[in-house]
This record gives C-alpha cells, structure tokens and sequence, in this order.
DNA sequence: TCAATAAATCAATATATCTTGATATTGAAG
DNA sequence: CTTCAATATCAAGATATATTGATTTATTGA
C-alpha cells in the first residue's frame, strides 16, 4: 500500500505531471536546463524531481557536479499507463532552454 | 490536466483505496454497509465516496433513501490498470456486514 | 402532514503538502 | 587546501486536504 500511495502522490501535483511530460518529450535533462525552462527555483524543482524519483518514476544520473534526470525505462505496467494518459494530456509546455550545452549555467 | 489530476487525487488516499478494493470485491454496497464494515463515521465515508465517483471511479444507484455505490463499468484503460495495482497489493480489508438486508440500519 | 431514516453538505479544526529563502553537501578547478 | 558552481536539504509560513460533529435534504410510511 505504501509504495502504490507514493507512486500516487508522486502524481498528485500538475507541476510533477508537466516535468513528467517534459522529460518524457525530450529525454534525460539536467536540472539547471529544467530550472531555466521552466523558470523554477531550484530547491522547489529539486524536491519535485526527488518525489518523482522516489515515485519510481525518474533516474539519475550524475556526471560530475550535474545531475541529468530522466524517465526510467522500463516502466512498470501501471507506470507506463499513467505515463501514456499524460501524453494524451496535451499539456503546453515550455521551449526547452538547454544551458547546459551553451556553457551558461550559472543558476 | 484538470481530470487527470481528479482522477489520481481521488487515489491519493489510503481509505479511498481501502473503499475501492471493498467494492471491487464485493460488488454493489450501500453507504450504511460500507459504514458498518469499517466502522466510520456518516459524513466522513459520503465524502470519500463523492471523490471516488467525481474521479471516475464509482456509479451511485438511489433506491429510495438508499445509495448503492458500485465501480463504474466499463472504466477506461488507465482506471482499471490502478483497479489492477490495487488487487495486487493484497489490501486486509474487513469483514462485510451488510446491515441492509438484515435490516437492522439505523444509523 | 408529520416523524423517522439514509445520505449529503457545511463549518471548524487537525493534518499534510507545497513554496520559499537560507544553509549544507558534493565535486571540479585553481 | 580553498573557492566556486550545481544540487540537495532544512525550517518557516502558505495552501490544500481530511476529520469531526452539526445541520440539511430527500424519501418513506404512519
């Protein structure tokens, strides 16, 4: 029961399901390109991505200082429908503002 | 996104949950049932009920003064892979005690 | 019409979750 | 070893959700 109620409430926040979407879109990211796309502070977008995380959603991986977080693979059955039901979603999402590659993160 | 999220809030709940798993096995229960078998209050257990059915869950039959509540059939694909989640997770439920046809409902 | 029962709603409080700003941790570079 | 950048964690206040007891609504039967 617990880990089901945390892979729920890891979907419980439209801000989750939007970086859910995100990296689903365009695949592993750091978290300063996260930040700087969608304009969030970093301690708020670092506890979001964490319960994604813990929610069995995301993995990390780290190089270095940088974190590039992205969706696990494979998903679960139940996981990979919750997934699927986001896609149909249709949600805006932000342009994709890759610091990380330009060498400009300074956030 | 609105329903989406009405729909993974409605189980965003470990009694919401325990209510789903209870009338998926035994199928259609009215609000008393439901009270007597896990011993809440009235207006707690309505107000679970309500969420489950705004979030697709549930169907509500009146007979009278009575409700029965029963899971919506057919649900859609993702509602029914988390009925799934929720059988797999072998949920103790309590015993059903179904005042309504011995007819001792008086609460 | 009136009283009684089942269920729904409301208002207040309790509890949990989210956001923010500050601080801590970790790794790379000098 | 010191500094700096990227990320993580913490503590406080803000917001949302859950619980309770009281009230309301709807329906049945006298």
């Amino acid at each position: 029961m617990e880990n089901f109620l945390e892979t729920i409430s890891a979907l419980n926040d439209e801000t989750r399901v939007k970086l859910l979407a995100f990296l689903d879109q365009h695949g592993a990211l750091c978290v300063c390109d996260m930040q700087s796309s969608f304009g969030m502070i970093q301690s708020r977008l670092s506890r979001h991505l964490k319960i994604l995380k813990d929610g069995g959603f995301l993995r990390v991986d780290r190089c270095g200082t940088w974190a590039y977080y992205s969706i696990r693979s494979p998903l679960d059955r139940f996981r990979s429908e919750a997934l699927a039901e986001i896609r149909c979603l249709g949600i805006e999402l932000p342009p994709l503002i890759k610091l990380s590659e330009t060498g400009d993160c300074k956030l």
